[in-house]
DNA sequence: GTCTATAAGCCGATAGAC
DNA sequence: GTCTATCGGCTTATAGAC
């Protein structure tokens, strides 16, 4: 975590290459696990290799299975990285809609970006279990805990539901009006729909 | 169309079994595209092979690169089938709402869900690229003509997002608080959601 | 701690027989 | 119109050398 040494540097003895980071297990797992994020955010679980993920971080395929046991552990360990930083959820149920509409129009979208990881990722039945279970710990308990009033999980679910759908269409399918829109106007456009989800009108109430 | 010979029928010269199909190419084109909507709709663009659709339509592989020229070419339409019939989005603007909550509540979602095939191929680059043209043409489109007021393509875009986002948390990702709930009370839910983006509060406009 | 080499299997696409 | 057989390349994972 300290030591990013992600990429080829040289090791303070006046070499550098590709064998700069040779001998220091922890540099190595973090690399490949930085270089793993990348690339299953850019491709999903299914569109990357092992070769691919160990060339990107210096080192060769055999690595990664002799750190992470297998592609599919080494995802659950992506996946906990991309959900750790929770910049989505706020931490008060009156900047919940504000949170999440700022984050939905941001100019530059973050790199560490779970629901991209998980909307590139979902094709693949074990990568959903394991996304399907980081969702729910990380994003669905957490605000259905912040919820005011009935039915606080449904309210929820659908919360992310909208979260995801919009990241879909602007940044994996590029529709143009999400992907290029006025950022204020659309996040006028964004915050009463979440709004609604976070204080339903009293009226409008499923019994 | 007209030839429902996707599975294994008598070719009313009395003989039945795995060749009755045998020299009726139409027939045959049309078994492989049905099979091919439905391993494509389960699985993605990436987690099928040609075999497995080639097998489950009682042919070999070499017939699906001889009548669809390859698997790219072959869920090109297959895209266009699933997204022909749109009981997603209604015809005039008062029912949109309502359509649009009713087909996300449905107790039997359809076989046939553009939207299901959609969300779970976008991770392949060539498949996204035939999604993000028939979405626009059969979705955005139609959608965005229908919809009465200023920036109407922004709300289009929403209003699929929503309905991308739900059909994912509730059916890819099977969260239980969408995918078992209560109908009736989900479908009071949805519906002032979409009514949002279709007839946006004068007063909530952005400039 | 990291390498090369390889096992075992799946992929899409094609050649040629009938 | 459909078949078998195959090409070349990709995949994850592992064995053994240094």
């Amino acid at each position: 975590m300290d030591n990013d040494k992600s990429t080829l540097v040289d090791m303070g003895d006046g070499s550098t290459g590709p064998r700069a980071r040779r001998r220091d297990a922890a540099a190595t797992r973090e690399a490949i696990l930085r270089s793993a994020l990348i690339a299953f955010t850019d491709h999903g679980y299914d569109g990357v290799g092992v070769r691919e993920i160990a060339n990107a971080a210096g080192v060769t395929a055999m690595l990664v299975n002799r750190y992470f046991g297998s592609k599919e552990q080494l995802f659950a360990e992506v996946v906990e990285v991309a959900f750790a930083e929770r910049t989505l959820i706020a931490d008060d149920v009156e900047s919940l809609s504000r949170f999440a509409a700022a984050a939905l129009v941001a100019a530059e979208p973050r790199s560490v970006d779970g629901f991209l990881l998980m909307l590139r990722s979902v094709a693949n039945p074990r990568a959903t279990e394991i996304l399907r279970a980081a969702i729910d710990a990380h994003f669905q308990l957490p605000l259905q805990a912040l919820l005011p009033g009935a039915r606080a999980h449904e309210r929820a679910a659908l919360f992310l539901s909208v979260l995801a759908g919009v990241r879909l269409m602007q940044q994996v399918l590029g529709n143009p009006a999400l992907a290029t829109a006025d950022a204020a106007a659309l996040e006028r456009r964004l915050r009463p729909l979440f709004e609604l989800l976070v204080h339903p009108p009293a009226g409008a109430e499923p019994s």
